[in-house]
DNA sequence: CGACATTGTGAATCCGCAG
DNA sequence: CCTGCGGATTCACAATGTC
């Protein structure tokens, strides 16, 4: 009862009463085993819960092989207070990244979240509100149709993060739909198991009413990393640096002269460098490895430019 | 690496490290077997981890019989990035806090937790800075006598929370101590137990000088941003301002106490007063309301400087 | 001495393609 | 499946250095 003795409405629902640990292991156990079983290399499984079981999962998603990618924290902007001063208000639910196994390459489109965070990289703690107002699915009479309906932002993150367009998302507990609505918007398929018929039929009418994108390229996100690669030959080739030129780090401590190939001829205290842009700034830098594209500047007047922006030049033009 | 090609120097300790998950299933049983076998009816336990084993743990202590009274999310202001962009950036580690049994009757001091928090209930995400600075334990050669030394502030409001003055405080794997420096701070009795001979000589130095140490430097005011609320209790939890301060209006007409959860005690012509920092100034002073804030002050030297400085530190690591 | 710039660092299961 | 190597990658804060 809340302090004004209005009942509180909980979730009742037979699916959410298992009769000991053990059978609820045994139900976790079942179904993440399945679902592993179908993984595809590059995808990943996400899982929420709260203290009451997310313990169990993650130990069972251990145990079956699963390799934990990061556990995020969905803190509610509007969670229920706890009403009786026993402990401290419940504010978060938890969910589990995972990918198959250890060595699995997954998908992790880490620009497009560093985008959605103002160009900082996006953390484990996501702040979002709970599924309330015109979000919110409610019955004729007004009461909600499913007791614990997500958020679609937060399904937005979730697919967005992990998946491209025309991948395939499975959610075994599909409920009303969260996540079908949200793939069908960001141009991912998807496969809803649900065995509660109220649901399907409420999931069914509001998938159907989501609008697709009416311009698919907008919703694919690629990493940079798959953005072309410009070797740093091609700058020279396209005549943005002559051969002959000067480089220098940032601070003037090392020089190089770029030859024709786009090779580097470079010189200090350690001696004479030449090879790849690369290997000629680790060597000059006492480094095991360096970034050429960051290290290298080039002279602009009195000013010293990065030779990034060369690349990104060549770039714009074969990405068009 | 760091992308400037830096050493992380992350954990690489011994005490770290396990063959299997089933020989660190066994550890952790023990252990909480062992800490469940001596808790008081009264008493509760807290366990932090990360993804890496807090699930294991949380299933564990259920397995065992202990019961979870709330997860609690430690969101660091400063988490150390993800170098490579490959996945979230770890902000955050886990708390488990859990009574004996379901039926045990627990301490909670809710209403300190709700002083703490500027008199809204305290919620299960804590935002706190991880440790550094002058906290920071380091040998002769500025190396971290620890890995994975926690904050201070962390621990006031764990023992605040769930303990009274005069209780006995376990910590098991004290390292340098950081619970006995707080349990000494807020009047807890303390046993910590720890075989590595380097931490016990820094735990015990540092607790031996918890009562001379020198006041923080109050002097910086960094930058004033975007305003989150900083409620006074999180002063006194980080140091700013000890239990047991006097605090006075500008012209020293009145005078109160800081209590260890934020609440002041004055006393003048009107009576005694008790309560939040605003209730007590508005008291004092016959005023329907008053912002505390503005009102008190605190004595540097002879000087009497605004509270209200304090506030600024915390805000610009809580705008984060 | 203050303002501002530069450097260092913190619990991290942290790459991926070509050969 | 293994090896070699090109090249992509960081946020907040404290400490130190410079003007």
């Amino acid at each position: 009862m809340r302090p004004n003795h209005s009942k509180v409405d909980g979730v009742e629902e037979d699916w959410d009463k298992f009769e000991d640990f053990e059978t609820y292991d045994h139900f976790t156990r079942d179904w993440l085993a399945a679902a592993r079983r179908i993984l595809k290399p590059e995808g990943s499984l996400w899982v929420i819960g709260s203290y009451h079981n997310i313990f169990r999962v993650g130990a069972t998603l251990q145990n079956l092989g699963f390799w934990i990618l990061n556990d995020i924290i969905w803190r509610k902007t509007n969670p229920m207070p706890n009403f009786r001063g026993t402990r401290f208000a419940n504010a978060h639910e938890t969910m589990i990244w995972a990918s198959r196994d250890k060595d699995a390459r997954y998908r992790f489109n880490y620009d497009a979240m560093k985008a959605l965070n103002d160009d900082l990289q996006m953390r484990s703690d996501w702040l979002l509100p709970i599924c309330s107002g015109g979000e919110r699915l409610r019955d004729e009479d007004g009461r909600k149709t499913h007791p614990t309906q997500k958020p679609e932002s937060l399904l937005y993150r979730v697919l967005l993060s992990s998946s491209r367009p025309g991948d395939t998302v499975l959610d075994p507990f599909f409920g009303t739909g969260t996540t079908g609505a949200v793939a069908k918007r960001l141009g991912r398929n998807w496969i809803g198991l649900e065995r509660d018929d109220t649901y399907v039929k409420a999931a069914q009418a509001r998938i159907d009413a989501v609008e697709e994108a009416p311009d698919p390229s907008v919703l694919d996100t690629p990493p940079k990393r798959s953005a072309p690669r410009i070797p740093f030959g091609w700058v020279v080739e396209r005549g943005l640096l002559r051969p002959g030129t000067s480089l220098f780090d940032q601070r003037r401590l090392n020089r190089a002269l770029v030859r024709a190939d786009g090779t580097l001829i470079g010189s200090n205290a350690r001696g004479d460098h030449r090879g790849s842009i690369h290997q000629v700034g680790a060597a000059m830098a006492g480094l095991p490895a360096c970034n050429g594209w960051t290290f290298w500047h080039y002279e602009d007047g009195d000013d010293l430019r990065p030779i990034d922006v060369l690349r990104e030049r060549i770039r714009s033009e074969a990405s068009a």
